[in-house]
DNA sequence: ATGAAAGCGCTAACAG
DNA sequence: CTGTTAGCGCTTTCAT
């Protein structure tokens, strides 16, 4: 169905051709097609003017409209890493809400280099963004005000910030870790060790609180000597970790680890002291991530709705650009415990 | 570092603000301020105008620009699936040198639906990106020409089409087949059986044709019984390919997949019935893609460079849009063997 | 309910 | 080398 050549000159059909072959001013052809504004025309003058746009092919130009209403329907989406595929979830389950409103996500990778993280922000602001999702927050959010203004939109997605300054959209990490430690409880487990993440990280902290709470919760102990903390929630940060747990010399049957990819660099260490996992020691994980069935052994793992997660703040932000002076709201995602083959009861 | 407020009303800096407080007309600000036109100016000027501007904060505003010039300096990327870590790769490979020269990327799954696709060009067109790079391409590409109109500049990626018709970024998918085929044929491998993806894709094809070639010129036998075609790149998709494969009785000894995660659907349909890989059946497959190498067993694969592949499209991409009557370039990259635990000498 | 006029911020002729 | 003048395509007062 290619559109005939109706226009008078060739490029793109404008809304004065629309006009013009409407018999109407140009204004009045703006009014009709523009869904918020068509109850200022007349009922039969708007059918006529959408169905000579229609014939003629015309798309209203979104730079043009931008220019004049300073918003560019795009919305800047930071995340650390597009090839973590947790993070691929959460773009996905935002692109979807974004795109059916009309909204064109602006996608960019931080690599968790707050310097990038600043470039990137004001790349995006000057490229009018009309607001921002961002996955790259710190518990501290300095950055993200300094970096955004304070009267620019934005939604925080699985992190958020210590004060709850910020609307986020996350999951419940602490009663995340409480499930990962309850489950290897139920087990048999007494001697319980966390590889967590990142402290500085909403996630890494909180799953580190939920991990202690619940040790003590349930009578256990919650050794120091079996808690080591990762720079980052990488499989190399997470087998650096796990060896220094295992030098330290305490002894344990089961890990509780940051995320899925420090369960793989558990794994590493683990095999590099002949430890097998499961029969030696369990672990159980974070996220879920494709493929977490795959790993061997199939891992056990808090599962996360990332692409709910994606969806729920895009809402969130379109929300936000509504109804401005709405207060930051908080939404918190349910996390799910998937038992596999990473985890079984403590020896004997 | 904040800026302090030097713009006469409050809102953005604007190129007349810098202007005025340099003394010149905006027109002349302009020029000095754009690399391009720079050296239309006297250096004395530019030099004040571009303090004045860096003291302001002054930032060019792109969108008002792009109305002016009709360019957006933004560059439209279709993939299938960003949660496919493959299409993740080449993403960041695009975005890492459309970033450099001040390009954005605008990006978008299709899932393979062509007719999603279609919408997606026609969306990005009308946000007026300068270029497309797309990874969803058909061997027959009307589909493309329909929907982006022949004066579009477009580089394909990852796969490729019929003609050649369109400058494409992709792998040598016929030599990847010849590594994989060689692997297995230097492990003794003689009845080897190909498990392929989609023929109306480049990489589908191709991979079979290379397959079939090799075969014959090793002096083996290309069993039509040992050849099943997948609908898609799927886990699913291959599994069903292999049930089949197996049920049709002829015997083999290994597999070359028609990607990795085909191998993974393998991997549950030789479990089904009864066969170990790699004891009773070898198998390669194709991408090397993230966490190849933490599957049970740890995969064979042939690596292909995608993020590199990324990359460079963006660079071919840049490259046509500077000299637009340069003829289509093709840009082939060599695949290369990733020897794990997936393949073994055949069995005795 | 519609038209007229102005302007968003910038750049591209065209003068001078 | 710099200023003048338009105008990109659209929306929005303000009139009528």
């Amino acid at each position: 169905m290619a559109s005939s050549r109706a226009s008078r000159s060739d490029g793109p059909v404008t809304l004065r051709d629309v006009a013009r072959a409407a018999g109407v001013h140009p204004a009045t052809a703006s009014r009709a097609l523009n869904p918020e504004t068509r109850a200022l025309v007349s009922e039969s003058t708007a059918v006529r003017v959408r169905d000579v746009a229609e014939q003629l092919g015309y798309h209203p130009n979104p730079i043009a409209r931008g220019l004049k209403t300073n918003r560019s329907h795009t919305i800047g989406v930071l995340v650390p890493d597009l090839m973590n595929p947790l993070f691929a979830a959460i773009v996905r389950g935002i692109e979807a809400v974004l795109d059916e409103a009309g909204y064109t996500p602006l996608i960019t990778n931080t690599d968790n280099d707050p310097e990038r993280e600043r470039i990137d922000f004001q790349a995006m602001r000057m490229r009018q963004v009309d607001g921002f999702i961002t996955a790259t927050a710190h518990r501290d959010h300095r950055l993200i005000n300094e970096s955004v203004g304070p009267d620019a939109t934005v939604v925080l997605v699985n992190r958020r910030v210590d004060d709850n300054a910020l609307p986020a959209v996350s999951a419940d990490d602490v009663a995340g870790a409480r499930l990962a430690v309850e489950h290897l409880a139920g087990l048999g487990h007494r001697r319980i060790a966390h590889v967590g993440g990142p402290l500085e990280l909403s996630t890494g902290h909180q799953r580190h609180e939920g991990f202690v709470t619940t040790m003590r919760a349930l009578g256990l102990d919650a050794d120091p000597d079996l808690i080591v903390v990762g720079d980052s929630f990488t499989e190399a940060s997470g087998a650096r970790a796990c060896r220094e747990l295992v030098q330290r010399g305490a002894p344990f049957t089961a890990i509780v680890a940051g995320n899925d990819l420090m369960v793989l660099g558990c794994y590493d260490a683990l095999a590099e002291h002949g430890l097998r996992c499961p029969e030696d020691v369990s672990v159980v994980g974070f996220n879920d991530m494709p493929f977490a069935a795959r790993f061997n052994p199939p891992l056990t793992t808090v599962r996360i709705p990332h692409y709910e997660m994606g969806s729920k703040s895009a809402e969130l932000l379109l929300e936000m650009l509504q109804d401005p002076d709405a207060p930051p709201r908080q939404v918190l995602l349910q996390p799910e415990l998937v038992a596999r083959g990473s985890s079984s009861p403590v020896p004997a």
